[in-house]
This record gives C-alpha cells, sequence and structure tokens, in this order.
DNA sequence: GAATAGATTGTCT
DNA sequence: GACAATCTATTCT
C-alpha cells in the first residue's frame, strides 16, 4: 500500500474530509504500529463556521495547528478525558480541519485492545466499540498531545492510500449527515459536513440513511 | 437498542 | 469558575 503524500492533504476542507474516507490512518510507538481505515470524518472550517475551534479567527495556543500548513495534526481534549485526532486541511494559511471520528480496525489489534481496556474500558475482543469515536480511536492507537502539530505524512503517522473494507462491504457508497454534537454552532448545525462510510458497523453515531 | 447521568481537566473568560 | 467536536455504566423498553 502507498502512503499519501503531503501534496495530499492541500485540499479544500470539505473534499478532504470526503476523500480521507476509506484511507487507512496508521501510527507508529516504539517501532509498533496501529490503525485503522477511515470510515467517518467531519469538516470544520473558521473563521465563519461557528462549530469550529477557529470561528471568528479565534487564535490560540490550543488552535494554533489549525492556522498552520496542511498535512499536519491538530489534537485537543475533550471533557477532560478524551483526545480528538485532527487534520489540517488546505488552503494554506486557512483555519480549516478534518475530525477523524471513527476507524475500522485494521492493524496491531491486540495492541489497540490492550490501550482501551488499560483506560478502563471493558470491551469484547473485535467488539464495535474499540475506535467507534473520536475519543475511542484516539486512545487506541496511542494518540494524544505528543502528536499536536506532527506531519501525517511521516514516519511516526501517516496514511495509506484507499482499500476496500477488512469488513466485507464492497464498493460502499459515502454518505453525509449534519455534524454531531454541535449545538452552540447556531445556524451551522445543520450543514451536512459529516461523511461516513455507508452501512459500515464502525460509523459511531447511526445515521439516517 | 435508546435514553440518562456522572466523570474529568486543559483552556479561556 | 465555566465550559467542552466525549465516554462509560446504568436503567429502562
Amino acid at each position: 500500500m502507498s502512503r499519501l503524500p503531503p501534496a495530499f492533504f492541500e485540499q479544500p476542507v470539505l473534499a478532504l474530509a470526503r476523500a480521507l474516507v476509506g484511507t487507512t490512518l496508521v501510527h507508529v510507538v516504539d517501532g509498533v504500529a496501529t490503525g485503522g481505515r477511515i470510515v467517518e470524518t467531519e469538516a470544520y472550517r473558521g473563521p465563519e463556521d461557528l462549530a469550529a475551534h477557529s470561528a471568528n479567527g479565534r487564535r490560540t495556543a490550543r488552535t494554533e495547528a489549525m492556522f498552520g500548513p496542511p498535512g499536519h495534526a491538530y489534537m485537543f481534549l475533550l471533557y477532560g478525558s478524551s483526545w480528538a485526532f485532527n487534520i489540517v486541511a488546505g488552503p494554506r494559511d486557512a483555519p480549516h480541519a478534518v475530525l477523524v471520528r471513527a476507524i475500522e480496525p485494521t492493524i496491531g489489534l491486540d495492541v489497540m485492545h490492550a490501550r482501551r481496556v488499560r483506560s478502563s474500558a471493558r470491551i469484547a475482543q473485535g467488539a464495535r466499540d474499540l475506535t467507534n469515536g473520536p475519543g475511542k480511536l484516539t486512545m487506541a492507537l496511542g494518540l494524544d498531545r505528543s502528536a499536536y502539530g506532527l506531519s501525517c505524512a511521516s514516519d511516526r503517522l501517516h496514511l495509506l492510500a484507499k482499500s476496500a473494507g477488512a469488513s466485507g462491504i464492497a464498493g460502499a457508497r459515502i454518505g453525509r449527515s449534519p455534524r454531531i454534537n454541535i449545538d452552540y454552532a447556531g445556524a451551522w448545525i445543520d450543514r451536512p459536513w459529516r461523511f461516513y462510510e455507508r452501512g459500515n458497523p464502525w460509523v459511531s453515531v447511526k445515521p439516517r440513511d
């Protein structure tokens, strides 16, 4: 499988969010790789998008990565205990990013399961809730604050070209829906900026197909 | 399967 | 001091 080059991430945020569905995210820790196919993403397009952390051009130490070059990781902490992983999109200098909400685990299943159990969840081997949520997949992959600003085209963190789902859903279509849990975003709540693989069991919140 | 409540901490006002 | 792009366990149908 081929690695996606840095130029891949220079596309507009909505196009990138859609293009990422079906690619494989890989994170290497101490020489051990874990990863999975991305099956659900959301686009955040500041400064006008009120759901984005960069809304109204808010630029702080926390959001700095969103203003940085495309293809780098923007990590943030949610509700005190969950990290979320985002990839900064183009164009350069625009504070746009794609949140990865769910993956279908394919690489290093044992390691991912061990990480999830260690952080208190009790889940069965092969259960859907291993990586079907933004905080869950970062726990499983070992992603946290230390990945902030990292390039997504590096040895430690990279993406592999689109592939068919291991769960046997051939030629799956990509669906769209409004984003999840952004009740504060006013008129932007209903924008269909969430992309997911139809019928894939690892998608986090059940969409209205 | 769906709805609900409690946990928990860096960041910003 | 309040909040947040969530997770987990519990309590129901």
